[in-house]
DNA sequence: GCCAACGTTGGC
DNA sequence: GCCAACGTTGGC
């Protein structure tokens, strides 16, 4: 029996990764590098598996919003960029034999014809509890119930 | 560019 | 283990 899909929302610096840039990707798939955050790291560790949805998240970008969807196409592995001295995500205290660090790959699954900005979501009662709508709501993957995920794709 | 919110670090 | 200092995030 399989696990039951989850939805999640996460961020990315439109000018860093876009969602056009994941459908330019080669197969339209990337590892989901560079989350140095414990919270996170245990989401990614713990909850987020293979098959499930994911709000693509504009942060700091105009417009600020969601811009798109896809999805877990492999489940958490150590992410490489902690161990590359090259990379800004480098993390020299992460033990080679125990990697501090996760990611996942996600794919592309669509661009959304707009962005869903993050007024529109605030003003939306029914996403009233939702992560991305709280003040100093920083972390970078959050959870995002069923509920919330089709009300926002139907915001379009 | 500003600055509030928040996570992490490190001295004690 | 506390907490001030510091760095980062991210909306505006």
């Amino acid at each position: 029996m399989a696990r039951t899909k989850r939805y999640w929302l996460f961020k990315s610096e439109a000018s860093a990764f876009s969602i056009d840039d994941l459908a330019a990707a080669k197969d339209e798939t990337t590892p989901w590098d560079g989350v140095r955050n414990y919270q996170a790291r245990n989401l990614l560790r713990d909850e987020i598996r293979k098959g499930d949805r994911v709000l693509y998240y504009h942060s700091n970008s105009r417009p600020t919003g969601v811009a798109g969807v896809a999805r877990v196409v492999r489940d958490a592995y150590p992410d490489a960029t902690q161990f590359d001295p090259a990379s800004r995500y480098h993390d020299p205290r992460s033990p080679q034999d125990a990697p501090r660090w996760l990611c996942v790959d996600v794919a592309f699954v669509r661009k959304l014809p707009r962005v869903i900005e993050l007024s529109e979501l605030k003003a939306n009662p029914a996403l009233a509890d939702m992560m991305v709508t709280r003040r100093g709501a920083r972390l970078s993957i959050q959870p995002v119930t069923k509920a919330e995920y089709e009300t926002v794709l139907a915001m379009v």
